[in-house]
DNA sequence: TATAGATATGAACAACTGTTCATATAAGAA
DNA sequence: TTCTTATATGAACAGTTGTTCATATCTATA
């Protein structure tokens, strides 16, 4: 090993300029020599340990997606948990808007919203990871208080979409205004008012 | 004149071929010479008609965000149409599902939401027409139902946001199912079911 | 018909793109 | 120490990028 890598993990430090410099320009504009110079070596460098650009990509996307989005916060089940009613939402909702206001999940989000249209890796990734897994995990949970009369009756995938969608909405503002400096505070209160709004519509 | 250009339309030919190009490809692989061929001239040439190519992306999204979004459908101003409650609600949801499976609006909220983290004149254009009008037509036709007493009250911009965000949210998804050539139909359904769990969420 | 203005062309530019290659250097195993 | 393996380097490649320029050609006016 040469200078600047401090031992095995050049292709860490890889990885962690790659998804700097991608959710910065996205993919066209992130080249291999920003990537390398970003890491302090020559881009020749970089293909000792990905075949090629697309691969660095791929293997950034997949550690985004990593993340888990909340799910296992307790040991309780989440049929369990969703017994709490608004309770439960209200940690949802916590949890969502820990990963708005989080720096680091901002520029997952970033990236994403870069790609989404462009890159059919991380068209995928969204459809499974993020949508699906929220939607089918918000599914459950209505389901359960549906069966509790916590909640009036009607398709559980439906009120997880009405649920999600405007979480989602919200998170897209804050990243425009964070992406211009703006503040968002004004927006920040918004994801509890949600809540109440869409608690009081389903509540019995 | 030489040939192609049939007359003094070359530009707009060139704002034509720009929306295709930046729609499929994004404005960084969206090249200068990829639009002056797929017009049927050189590069150089649209240099008489734009000053760089920034310009034609500027004057790109000056047209497709002059697109009226289904305001003016009628004479009657929205106070008063607003008086129909879910009529009122459903012609919105009419007009935003034309919108979402048009062909070429579609094209024209790809481009939006491929350069919306990327360019600061999208942004704007974003949060003033697209977001704003929206939202701020909707709040006053909540508060005029508020009046007449076909709702339940509460904050109007909140429930303009509650209204508007799964429409938004249908929208991406049908854009990205479209991109990847997969079937839409079963999203096609979900508008109405927006309307009904809205609706039945906030009359009285 | 002569002239002016708009619009076309092709060549050139400097910079950047992703990728490859022969080669050098370092660390660990024999 | 010697050999192998991993990782670094710098040069080169063939394209592409946005932009400029002198020059040619067309159209409309005088």
């Amino acid at each position: 090993m040469q200078e600047s890598g401090s031992g095995n993990n050049t292709k860490k430090l890889i990885l962690k300029a790659s998804m700097e410099l991608f959710s910065e320009l996205g993919y066209k504009a992130a080249s291999v020599r920003k990537i390398a110079s970003k890491v302090g070596i020559r881009e020749s460098a970089l293909y000792n340990h990905f075949t090629n650009k697309e691969e660095i990509f791929t293997a950034v996307a997949a550690t985004l997606f990593a993340t888990p989005t909340s799910a296992k916060q307790s040991e309780l089940s989440i049929a369990e948990r969703a017994k709490g009613g608004k309770k439960f939402l209200f940690s949802f909702i916590v949890g969502y808007k820990l990963m708005t206001f989080d720096a680091k999940n901002e520029r997952l989000f970033r990236i994403l919203m870069i790609e989404l249209l462009q890159n059919k890796t991380i068209r995928d990734s969204f459809k499974s990871e993020f949508h699906n897994n929220n939607i089918k995990m918000l599914s459950e949970a209505f389901f359960v208080m549906m069966q509790e009369d916590l909640i009036r009756s009607g398709d559980p995938k439906l009120m997880a979409m009405e649920f999600l969608s405007p979480l989602f909405y919200l998170r897209l503002q804050v990243t425009l205004m964070k992406v211009d400096g703006e503040p968002t505070t004004a927006l920040s209160t918004q994801f509890e008012k949600h809540l109440e709004f869409f608690w009081e519509s389903v509540a019995i």
